[in-house]
This record gives C-alpha cells, structure tokens and sequence, in this order.
DNA sequence: TTATTCTTGCAACAAAGTTGCAGTTTTGCG
DNA sequence: CGCAAAACTGCAACTTTGTTGCAAGAATAA
C-alpha cells in the first residue's frame, strides 16, 4: 500500500479502488503479468482494466511488451531489466545482467530475448 | 529463383507457385515483413499465406517475430541478428553488431531491442 | 485411369484489445 | 451545502490479426 501511494503520489493518477488493485497485483508479483493472468484477481471489466493500464503507461508507472502468445504483459516500471521469452514453453524470465549494446544513437527501453529457456533444454536433453 | 532452390532443396517443400512468390518477397527484402507488407504482391487468400508460414516456420527456412504493432514480421533465416523496433515510429531495423548476453544455459533464437530509433531521436530534438 | 494426398479459397470463427455510450462517482466552485 | 462539469466504470458491439472447417482443384503414384 505504502509503495503504490510513493508511486501515484509523483504522478496525477487518481487512486481509485480498480487502479489499486492492477497496482497492487503488479508490485506482488517478480514477473510481468498480462490480463489473463490478472482477471480473476480484479473484479473490473477488461475496458476499465485496458483503459486504467494505458493511463498508467502513458504516467510511466508500467511498461508493456508483447510475448509470442499474442498477449500483453504488464511490469511495475524499476530497474531497467531485459525479459527471456521461451518459444517452448512461453514462460517469461527477467534478465537482470547488464547487457552493453553500443547503439549510442538509439533510446533502449526494451530488451527481449526469445529462445529456448533452461529448463526446457535439460527436457529436450533429457529425451533424447 | 536460384536461391529459392537453394532454400528448398534441402528440405521436403514443394515448390507451389504460391509459396515462392512468398519467398520471393522475403529474400528480395532488406528487412522483416508483415502479411500486410506483402499482400498487395502476393495474389492469395490470408489463410493460404499463413499456412504456407507455418510450414516455411516449421522448416526453419524463415522466422518471425511479433512487433509492437500486433502484427507477426517474417524474414529469410539467414545469420542470426538482432532488431530494432522503435516504439515511435514502429519501423523495424535489423541490427547486425554481435551482442554477448553471457547466457551459457539457454539457447537464444531472436533479440528484439525497442525503444526510439536514430530518426525520431532527431525528430524529438528538433521539435524541442 | 483412378485413388490418394496435397494445396488452395472461401467463409466462419477465435481471441486480445478498443470504442461508444449511458449510468455512476468524484471533483470543483459559488 | 447544491449543482454542474469532469472523471470513472460496465456493458455490448466492434476491430484486427490470425486460425480452422470444408469443399473444390491440382499434383502424385500405382
């Protein structure tokens, strides 16, 4: 409760009970989570829950990718960090290793990384 | 013509016109494109065009990528390299300097970096 | 030739997300 | 307070990318 007042607080977003909890989902949770993922836990229609989320980007208080499952997956804007998306199992993993790109022209906002994540590799290992 | 056989030959896909106009498109293209991208020059319905996809994706001879714009992006697999997808603009530039993510568990297909490209950088700044 | 398989187009569908609208809540101000 | 304006929400209809069932047409093999 605290973290989401020192979040909205720097922001003009008011605080109604909707945003409180997508907010308060966000911040309890150590990866990024997409609607499907949130809508048992937030009694809203999914208009308010998309048009709350667009606010909250546009304040910089999330950011967004999208993963190879067509969906959107929302995280509480902190440390910059990069995101491994698995084609195998579609599980999503923050990399949280500075990674230097030397593209001194460009603005970084999003790194993602699709591939083959541990896990799956040790099964495919395993069956072969 | 000659590449697409190159392509081809060493997998099990029959060459049906339909399917090299696909690749055709794709191998004459500097950077990743879209069903949209595509339509307007290849005379056939979107169900055989993601069909064809599919096989081509099964295959290993293309791969794909989803963008910001909800749209899938499909390109020639030739050596492997990174894009970028600005957040601005939504263009796609492929990125060829090599990248070292010290990642030695898993196995890494595609990085996607999004962010503002080079243009809109400059845009921004003008306008400022 | 004839049967089997592969490929294609059409139309209907699926799923994530968006929009219009009307009803409700909150805010601002005299 | 009181009341109008603005902000928020839910519902339903819609948009868009991509998928699927089905029947017809082409290719392949015996």
């Amino acid at each position: 409760m605290d973290k989401i007042n020192n979040l909205t607080n720097i922001t003009n977003i008011k605080l109604t009970s909707a945003r409180k909890s997508i907010l308060e989902l966000l911040i309890n949770s150590n990866k990024p989570l997409s609607y499907e993922d949130m809508k048992d836990n937030i009694s809203m229609d999914k208009a308010t829950f998309y048009r709350n989320i667009t606010i909250f980007e546009e304040e910089s208080l999330i950011s967004s990718f999208e993963s190879n499952d067509k969906k959107r997956y929302f995280e509480i804007s902190k440390t910059p960090h990069s995101h491994f998306i698995c084609s195998s199992c579609s599980k999503i993993e923050c990399i949280h290793k500075k990674i230097d790109f030397n593209l001194p022209e460009y603005k970084i906002e999003n790194i993602i990384i699709k591939g083959i994540c541990k896990y799956c590799l040790n099964k495919k290992e395993e069956n072969a």
